[in-house]
DNA sequence: GCAGAACGGAACGATCCGTTCCACTGTTAC
DNA sequence: GTAACAGTGGAACGGATCGTTCCGTTCTGC
């Protein structure tokens, strides 16, 4: 056990982040894909997958909880924006961008939550609330958009998705955009229906494993 | 063979209409469920089912196809309507409400299309496109809105989504409302990126059915 | 009663997938 | 050198899932 073994560790290091990648692209592309696709596509075997993880749960569980913390961080750096309205464009076009809500919302009910994983949840509720709350006050955002709205622009624009990624995250952002034009019509009739409650959409993440799937993309 | 016999077909005519109600609404919740779901939904054993469809394809081509006809009748009924604006909302509306997207795209790639179906998809694909060319001619359109962000639109409704169906179609028509008036914005700058290519979303109807789920760019 | 349509649901066979296991390789310690 | 071992590839296993079939039963019309 001594401390300099650079060889065996930059291989595993390296192994380390292949696998990550490997995983986000794939889980990414179907959330219901089976493990072996993110070994075949990292180009190692089940053995580095089962090294570094106690199964396919924790592999999830690690990618949704990293895509949490990418979520908490672009809200913490737009937040750093002092215009309101200019924060929370860009906190919206950096988390589409990034497929955070992918990452997030597409992965939750298929693992367990740790509760860290659940503070971090409701910390990053908080964060948006916050921005959608400083976009308000800017006057631009119109009256009756509520912070569950947001939670239904992330989920629109996620659900665009054409065999090619970078297209893809092009199609999101021109759709996006024309959602923040949407939210930005003062003058527009009020919107239709009750407004989302705050916790409407977060049933996913109340969800057991086991339970079945009621979406899909799926 | 003779002509009069109420009881017997009365009876299964009742368990035709009640099996493509169950069907429609759980491949609606999950388009991979198990036709088994489908016979319990409906109250009804597999003999029922397998009574009137040959396999579960069949079964799926034939919601889809009625989902496809639907569409085109939305469609055309919203086209006799006098103002071009108005035909284009209404149309929209009635498709997010009758969750036809969902019919008929989710369900592309779980089979093999029939000529039929593949002329209908092209008829609806126009009759699509004339309401958007109305809806420019009117003005009240925005100019840099093309064709194929009207997939967008649908797609994005489609993709919202919470375990009650109606709740669930009261959020949709809710976002339609903020998309529709981000379309309606004259005066905003214009959308970035590349706008999507008339065939650019219609990869999910070529795809054979034992193709994998999305299957990123290669 | 009889023929047969309609049906319910158990059973089967194939496929898929998560996990385990074993043999192999290169590196380190002595 | 060589023993020990971390790291690995990939085949194999066992359980679960699901589409389909099949057999026994019920109900209808004659």
């Amino acid at each position: 056990m001594t401390e300099t073994e650079p060889a065996r560790r930059g291989r595993a290091a390296r192994n380390d982040s292949v696998i990550l990648d490997a995983a986000r692209a794939v889980f990414l592309e179907d959330p219901k894909a089976p493990i072996a696709a993110v070994a075949e596509r990292a180009g190692v075997g089940m053995s580095a997958l089962y090294r570094r993880y106690a199964g396919k749960e924790d592999l999830l569980r690690r990618l949704c909880h990293d895509g949490l913390r990418r979520f908490i961080a672009e809200a913490e750096a737009a937040d750093a924006e002092p215009d309101g309205w200019a924060a929370f464009t860009r906190f919206l076009e950096r988390v589409v961008e990034a497929d955070v809500h992918s990452l997030t919302v597409h992965l939750a009910g298929t693992f367990t939550p740790t509760p860290e994983m659940r503070r971090d949840a409701e910390r990053a509720g908080a964060l948006g609330a916050a921005l959608a709350g400083r976009a308000a006050a800017s006057g631009r955002l119109r009256r009756d958009v509520v912070t569950g709205d947001v939670g239904l622009v992330l989920e629109g624009c996620a659900a665009i998705r054409v065999p090619d990624p970078g297209r893809t995250r092009e199609l999101r952002l021109r759709h996006l955009a024309m959602l923040l034009d949407g939210m930005a019509a003062a003058d527009a009739p009020a919107l239709p229906g009750p407004p989302p409650a705050p916790g409407e959409l977060d049933w996913r993440w109340r969800r057991s494993p086991g339970a079945d799937p009621v979406s899909a993309a799926e």
